[in-house]
DNA sequence: TGCGTCTATAACCTGGCGGCATGGATGTGG
DNA sequence: CCACATCCATGCCGCCAGGTTATAGACGCA
């Protein structure tokens, strides 16, 4: 008998939140996509998993069995995933390293090299995520290592090693009047149209739009982007602001867009994380990011700060 | 990333074989569809898993890895699967038993009625399964013990106890010239046209065609039935003949069909197979069967012999 | 009585799976 | 040397299953 995984992913989220129209959004599907699955779960098993009531879905014994068991396997098959997606990189001496764009800096051709060094041989792949990736591949075992603005969603499931915090400043189109300003303070921006991350983000949208320091305001949202590019054009263009890390003043410099530092939001990290910590190859990476990476930028920073 | 169990069991066949045409037979499935699906596989996880030549399909290294392991993978998934509807089951005190038409007879009444007597609160859920299923549920987890007519494929991943042993007769239409004899051999049939078994039920088709027995002489197909009802109306329409317990003369008398002994034929036996040998409701029914089965059975077959 | 909060149903669109027929590459035997 | 057998890949088509939006139905609450 023949099962999607995704069913079981749905099946777990429903189980746990005890809730369709919850575990709809949290999944990004609509409720009556969920209601389906969850039916044809239980036609596929001829079991009823779940009592229904306006309440919400509460398990049935069978269903409480199912539950209990079923994180397990999807565990056990995303390791599947990873170990066999691994053994291709692996056998190719090619180590996958994936990056957002903005955790990119000064510091890591420096890594790189110095990867280079201890493991000659190798080949370091990197590979830029989207923002709809906000794990930059780990999620998914497309890479063995990740370089990433902190906090990020899923950040508990993996092993991660701060490697430099810097603040948050605000980019802004350069003909906005607060342009013309040294610095700006958060509360200033709460009614300002923001260039945001896709909902499906989640959090990571959120911390970027800075809801938490916004003391309950409703953030408005001008615009929807997906890499940097799209981004300063969405800003350039005056469909909205954005908070973005100090360096972004560097590395996306474009006529059009200015960058100023902003108080009352908190600083962000930029991060290496990686899943398995038993590889050797990995940590050595780890390790370069570490050494050099740490110094390195803040080297490069202290530099051009 | 998400994956259909069918994909990987698809993918286990191939790699074991080595060879897509042959997998594809044993999947029941076109060649192309397999093609396709592996592709799709390797797309999936953006790794080459097979290359290939025209000796077949051999494994690459990420190949290897995943192949290793698989089977656990979906072996975990079955377990699981046995456990819920199993839970379901317990729940509702109902124990499903399985049975191929021709497995029950006439200690099946006394069996069920031995095991009410043990089981005050319980009740059997007899299940009749079609020849299309030839594990009568068992391979899906829809039942937790089936009577079925030994050997069946898949006999080696259950628990099995053999409950009775009969010669197999043939049921021939009334009209037949063989009709009118006593006893028939069994090469006098060679040239017969059967009425077998779905394609798909692999080597139990071929058993009871009794190919092993017909020194390399194909079977001619007249008819395929998946029931007894169609069975015995093929047989009756004089679309074939068929290898059949003795035991069905009694149970599947009907004008028009007329059973005979066959010499020349193994005989057949009736068995008991469970999956769950932990479970003691389970071990408690397999008691009954072993106990008022073998000589309930036996007792009427000596009746009316 | 009307509203908010659940889940279920209906109608529709699309993509993927499976089937058949066929192509292309490559050894093998008459 | 050519016809054939044996592999895997491709093209085309029918069908089903998944997703979406809009709406219905059940029920507690103000």
């Amino acid at each position: 008998m023949d099962v999607d995984t995704r069913l079981l992913r749905y099946f777990a989220v429903v189980a746990e939140e005890g809730n369709l129209t919850r575990a709809a959004q949290r999944l990004f599907v609509s409720q009556p996509a969920l209601t389906k699955q969850v039916k044809q779960l239980e036609n596929l098993l001829g079991v009823r998993l779940f009592t229904r009531s306006r309440a919400g879905m509460a398990l049935t014994e069978p269903g409480r069995t199912l539950a209990e068991r079923v994180p397990a396997l999807l565990t056990d098959w995303d390791r599947v995933l990873r170990d066999t997606k691994g053994a291709a990189s692996r056998a190719a001496r090619v180590l996958r390293v994936g990056f957002l764009a903005s955790a990119a800096n000064e510091a890591t051709p420096e890594i790189i090299a110095a990867f280079a060094r201890r493991r000659p041989g190798w080949r370091v792949e990197m590979r830029q995520a989207t923002w709809s990736n906000p794990s930059a591949g780990l999620s998914d075992s497309d890479v063995d290592a990740a370089l990433l603005r902190l906090p990020f969603p899923g950040q508990e499931n993996w092993h991660v090693e701060v490697l430099l915090t810097e603040p948050r400043w605000v980019a802004l189109p350069s003909a906005h009047p607060l342009a013309a300003r040294d610095r700006i303070e958060f509360r200033e921006l709460w009614d300002e149209p923001f260039v945001a991350a896709a909902p499906e983000t989640g959090w990571w949208r959120d911390y970027w739009l800075a809801t938490d320091e916004r003391e309950g305001t409703r953030p408005r949202i001008g615009a929807v982007t997906d890499t940097p590019d799209d981004w300063l054009s969405a800003i350039a263009n005056g469909y909205g602001i954005a908070l973005a890390p100090e360096s972004a003043a560097r590395f996306y410099a474009r006529p059009g867009v200015t960058y100023r530092p902003v108080d009352g939001v908190t600083p962000t990290q930029v991060g290496v994380a990686w899943a398995d910590d038993t590889n050797p190859v990995v940590r050595d990476f780890v390790k370069c990011c570490l050494g050099c990476g740490a110094s390195g930028a803040l080297h490069a920073e202290g530099h051009q700060a």
